[in-house]
DNA sequence: CGCAATGAGTTAGAACCTATAACGGAAGCA
DNA sequence: TGCTTCCGTTATAGGTTCTAACTCATTGCG
C-alpha cells in the first residue's frame, strides 16, 4: 500500500517484507477466517523458513495486532476521507458498508469476536476516537433542534468523557452513537450470515436503518 | 444440564462423557475463547489421554458445532420461557441482554465472527427461525396501527420467505427485524468491549434502543 | 579501503496441537 | 459361556508456534 521512501536501505527493505508478510496474511483471513492464520504458511508461500518471519513480527499475536491496526486505519482513513468532502450521515453509512463488504473478515478483525485476555494496543483506541470525531461532527451537524432531552441524553451529557472534547449537543452523541451501533448491527448480523435464506435485501434494511436515523 | 436417562446404561454413560466433555470446553472457552479450545487439554483435565476424545466427537469441529448448537438452544429457550410468561418486546429485550452478559463467549459463538467455509447444520438454523417466531409474534402484539407502509415494509412484506407462516404485519416483520438488529449491534460492541472507556452506562443505551423501538 | 557490528536467514529442536491406526480389555447381551 | 461392541490405551504422522545457535551478507564507521 504505502511505499516508504524513509530511512536507510535496510529499513526500506525491512519495511517491504513487513508489508509482503501482511499482504500474504491478509490473503489467508479473507479465505480461512484469522484463526487460520499461519505464519509457517506464510513462510513457505514467501519462499522463507518458518522462524525467518520471527525478524519481522515478534509472534503470531503481534503480527495480528498489526492487521487489527490497518484495518481500524483502513476505516478511518475511508470515513474520514468522506467526510473531509462534505459527506453527510447517509454518505458515511454507505463508507461504512462499502468497506465492510469489500472485505468481511477485515471487518470482523474490527469489530468481531474479541479475544477475553486481549487488550487493545494505545493506537487502536487513537482510531476508534477519531471515527468517533467524525461520527460526532456529522451528527451535530444532522442532531435535531434541541426539544426536551430523553433520559439517555441526559445520561450522555454527564458522562461525555469519549467525545474528545467536541462540542456536539446531547442530541449528537446519541445520534452518532445510535449510528454506531445500529449500523453495525446490521453489517455484523449480514456478514456473518444471519440474513442467509431470508429472502429479503439488506441493503435494504440498513438503508431504512439510516433513513430512520436521519428522520426520515 | 440434561439428565439423560433415556437409552441403555452404555448410552446414558456416552451422553454424561459428552456432557462433561462440553462442560470442560465451556471453561476453556470462557477463560481464553473459543479458538484456544484444546481437546488434548480436556482430556488431561479429564484424567484421559488425547484421543479417548475422538469416541466422543469426530474432532474439534464436531465439538464446537455441539457447543454452538447449545449456545443457540439456550438463547432460543431463555427467550422462548419469557414469552410464554407473556413477556413484550422490553422484556424480551432484557432477556436477551442478561443471557449475553451471563456468557460473552457464549454470546459470540451464536453471533460472533463466522469462519469463512462454514455452513450452519440444519437444526440451527430451525433454532434461529424458532428465535424468530418469538420476536414476530411480540412484534406483532407491539407492532403500530397500519399508516403508509415504508419503503422498507413494502420490501419486507414482498420477502417474507422467513417468517415462517406467521401472520403479522408489515410493520411486525420490520420492527422484529429492528429490534434483533439494533439490540445485537449494542451487545456485540459492549461485549467486544468498544465502549470500555468511553464512561457512559451501555444498558442506558440499551434501554434507550428498547423505548426507541417500542415507540418512546 | 578494511574491518567490526548489525541483522537477515538458516537448521535443530522443544513443546504443543489435531487426528489416525492398531491394540488390549471391559462391559453388555444372547 | 462366548461373542460382539465399544472404550481407552499407546504409537505415530504431520501440523503449529517459538527459541537457540549458527552462518553469512550488508552496512557503516574509522
Amino acid at each position: 500500500m504505502v511505499e516508504s521512501d524513509a530511512g536507510t536501505p535496510r529499513e526500506r527493505y525491512r519495511a517491504q517484507v513487513q508489508e509482503e508478510i501482511k499482504a500474504h496474511a491478509w490473503g489467508q483471513i479473507r479465505s480461512a477466517g484469522a484463526s487460520a492464520l499461519s505464519l509457517s504458511a506464510i513462510a513457505k508461500r514467501m519462499g522463507l523458513s518458518g522462524p525467518a518471519l520471527y525478524r519481522y513480527f515478534a509472534g503470531r499475536d503481534e503480527l495480528i495486532t498489526a492487521l487489527v491496526r490497518d484495518a481500524y486505519r483502513s476505516l478511518a482513513d475511508a470515513v474520514r476521507l468522506q467526510a473531509e468532502a462534505g459527506a453527510d450521515l447517509p454518505a458515511l453509512a454507505r463508507v461504512l458498508r462499502g468497506w465492510a463488504l469489500a472485505d468481511p473478515q477485515r471487518y470482523f478483525l474490527v469489530y468481531g469476536t474479541p479475544v477475553p485476555g486481549y487488550e487493545a494496543p494505545e493506537d487502536t483506541t487513537a482510531i476508534a476516537a477519531e471515527i468517533m470525531a467524525v461520527l460526532l461532527d456529522a451528527g451535530a451537524a444532522a442532531a435535531p433542534v434541541a426539544s426536551a432531552p430523553s433520559a439517555l441524553e441526559v445520561h450522555l451529557a454527564e458522562h461525555r468523557a469519549w467525545d474528545g472534547g467536541h462540542p456536539a449537543p446531547p442530541s449528537a452523541l446519541r445520534l452518532a452513537l445510535a449510528f454506531w451501533t445500529r449500523l453495525t448491527g446490521v453489517l455484523s448480523l449480514e456478514l456473518a450470515g444471519h440474513f442467509a435464506g431470508m429472502g429479503f435485501d439488506p441493503e435494504q434494511l440498513y438503508e431504512a436503518e439510516v433513513r430512520a436515523l436521519t428522520g426520515r
